[in-house]
RNA sequence: GCUCAUGUAGCUCAGAGGUAGAGCGCGUCCUUGGUAAGGACGAGGUCGCGGGUUCAAUUCCCGCCAUGAGCUCCA
């Protein structure tokens, strides 16, 4: 797996951009100017990315951004001197003494060798050969490739410092990582750095406080999220959406408890698997006092409730195991499936404290889930019918930056449960399902889940992190452990295929995404007031709570300002809320018994009478236009 | 979970070893104004929580909690 990954690399290394092979020159400069500074540093790894470049690095001094002008400063020299980057083929022996001195990453022999290098060095395939580059007194192990001279690295800037494990192990030390970016200009640079700022701006959780839609309460606990009555609609709007497609699809809305007994999840499997990252289980009260009565400890409780000796609840970290409950609860025949039970299910799940961020990651979340049960012929339709669902509902929100993920077994690991048969189907089904689907997707081998492959959909979020959302996953493993079966055709038992599927993923991160998506301004089918009333004096309020009246009869989320501000501070205070429709009342519509329309977006949109306005936006929320 | 940073009024932030300030918001009053800010006055803070150093801590030190970035993880 890290061989893959690190071939992956490789590979890419060689098919660089102009753009990134600049910014992994820079990652050079930098180094350089961090290496005149700081003679001591050890380097590990230095690619570019997404957005620029950085250069992990191992260093007695704490770099902070306090340390960053001083850092561009020497990098400045480093580009005026204009060095070349020159490439040189040496042998690995030559490679490894160069290291053992001190001298690669570095701009002399040192008296420590270069750890990381000969580290890295081992990691090259023996056929492989071995590259350096050197920039000035600069030699680094590098596959390249680079731009010609440093001078080339006009427009750069460091942009953050933070802390990575090497080779991204969690048992591996901890290194510094420095990320900077560079462009082929200084102009280029700034609408790079202004877009940044853009985006912040856009950040769900600034425009969630902003605009009452959630809440975290440290007094709730962390990642546990409480949406406020402005965000609920939202989400009762979304939940209504799904559930109209659900019901054109021929699912089943079922409701399940937030627990479940322990056995239930020794069953599926999940526990004492997942145990790390579920809240810790709940014994009974009768079985609490006899051990405690018996002076038993914390640690023979939990084992207890490991083994099962004490039985115990759990809150559900996932909805299967319920509705698996329920398919079994019935009989089926061949001819009843498939069964798609859905439900907007919540579970809980003890993610690290450091995962969690606003709603894109929380420790409750709720999943429009739902769990199709059917024959082994029906999977390719039933994936189809799913995925068609998630595009569906991409396509109403007008979500189309999204990416498509096939995720497949890794064939040479053996965490995988299952017959290798059926995941050559399953997967063989979901790759037909997903070319049908007609979008463009990438196929990653080694993140099926382990029961399993999936298909997801992922966005980014404004700082340009990946999130999956929707999700359709295959699974011949709960079926089996739960023994599921339906009668067949010809009269015998059958293990019948589970499919997982979720179009928004978790209503949290989706609604997050959302938010960001549209910047606040949703739809008025999913804005939380539609329309706001804007008497210009508080002598036409009458005639303004009329308005709201009408409004509010015909199904519209309406509110009236009837405050003493002018109208210019109305309209201000309204579109800052982001509300689509403003209503201005005033003398002349109170006379003709009309309504003065403005757009949040597209300002003035002229006088009609109020009917005409109700039918509209009443038109427009029905059809859930964009 | 790890590394680093941050935590001052509802929000955005300034501040200094001697118990606090701005803008916005909020409240009251004046203004009744035609398409992105009319005016006056006023209320609001145990300076995240708990220890320590000090004559004195919101400020310095330690621990905890929370938030942010990155890494790790994500059934």
């Amino acid at each position: 797996m890290a061989d893959e990954k690190q071939r992956k690399t490789l590979d890419q290394r060689h098919r660089m951009s102009d753009l990134e092979r600049l910014r992994h020159s820079c990652a050079h400069v930098m180094a350089t100017a961090i290496a005149r500074l700081w003679p001591d540093a050890q380097f590990a790894a230095g690619p570019p990315v997404e957005g620029g470049y950085y250069y992990d690095v191992e260093l007695a001094h704490r770099i902070s951004p306090d340390d960053f002008p001083v850092i561009e400063d020497e990098m400045k020299k480093v580009v005026k001197e204009n060095q070349t980057f020159e490439r040189a083929v040496v042998s690995r022996e030559e490679a490894i003494e160069m290291a053992q001195k001190g001298r690669l990453a570095a701009l002399g022999e040192r008296d420590t060798p270069s750890t990381f290098k000969i580290d890295l060095l081992k990691d090259i395939p023996e056929d492989e050969e071995i590259l350096l580059y050197k920039n000035g007194d600069f030699w680094d192990l590098c596959a390249g490739p680079h731009v010609g001279r440093t001078g080339n690295c006009k427009a750069f800037k460091l942009m953050s410092v933070a802390s990575a494990f090497y080779k991204g192990d969690a048992s591996n030390p901890q290194l510094q990582r420095i990320y900077g970016t560079c462009f082929k200009n200084k102009t280029l640079l700034q609408e790079h750095l202004e877009r940044l700022e853009e985006a912040k701006k856009r950040d769900h959780r600034k425009l969630g406080r902003e605009m009452g839609l959630f809440h975290f309460d440290e007094m709730v606990g962390q990642g546990l999220p409480l949406w406020k009555p402005k965000g609920g609609i939202i989400r009762r709007e979304l939940q209504e959406f799904i559930s109209g497609e659900l019901d054109k699809q021929g699912y089943h809305q079922v409701f399940t408890p937030h627990i479940g007994k322990l056995d239930l999840y020794r069953t599926s499997g999940h526990f004492p698997f997942y145990e790390e990252s579920q809240y810790p289980p709940f014994a009974e009260r009768e079985a609490l006092r006899k051990l405690g009565d018996e002076g038993c400890t914390c640690g023979e409780l939990m084992n207890a409730l490991r083994t099962g000796e004490v039985e115990g609840f759990l809150l559900k970290p996932m909805n299967c195991p319920h509705h698996i409950r329920i398919f079994d609860s019935d009989h089926h025949s061949y001819r009843d499936l498939p069964v798609r039970l859905a439900e907007f299910g919540t579970v809980y799940r003890w993610e690290q404290s450091g995962e969690l961020g606003g709603l894109t990651r929380t420790r409750s979340f709720t999943q429009d889930d739902a769990h199709l049960f059917c024959t082994p012929e029906q999977l390719g339709d039933e994936i189809q019918g799913c995925l068609g669902l998630v595009k569906t509902v991409f396509g109403v929100l007008g979500m189309t930056e999204y990416t498509v993920r096939l995720s497949l077994r890794d064939p040479e690991s053996d965490k995988y449960v299952g017959d290798p048969a059926n995941w050559d189907k399953a997967e063989e089904a979901l790759r037909e399902a997903v070319r049908t689907l007609g979008v463009d997707y990438t196929e990653e081998p080694g993140e099926a889940a382990f029961y399993g492959p999936k298909i997801d959909f992922v966005v980014k979020d404004v700082i340009g992190r990946e999130w999956q959302l929707g999700t359709v996953q295959v699974d011949y493993n709960l079926p089996e452990r739960f023994d599921l079966s339906y009668v067949g055709a010809d009269n015998r038992p059958h293990r019948p295929v589970m499919i997982h599927r979720a179009p928004f993923g978790s209503l949290e991160r989706f609604c997050g995404l959302l938010i960001e998506h549209f910047e606040g301004k949703f739809p008025v089918w999913l804005a939380p007031e539609q329309v706001r009333v804007l008497p210009i004096s508080e002598k036409h309020n009458q005639y303004a709570e009329g308005t709201v009246a009408a409004l509010a009869e015909a199904g519209v989320r309406v509110k009236s300002d009837l405050g003493g501000d002018k109208i210019g501070a109305k309209i201000r205070l309204a579109r800052m809320d982001r509300v689509p429709y403003m209503l201005v009342i005033g003398a002349r519509e109170e006379e003709s018994q009309n309504v003065s329309v403005r757009h949040r977006d597209r300002d003035d949109l002229g006088t009609m009478t109020l009917n005409d306005f109700v039918g509209q936006v009443c038109e427009e929320i029905r059809n859930r236009s964009l």
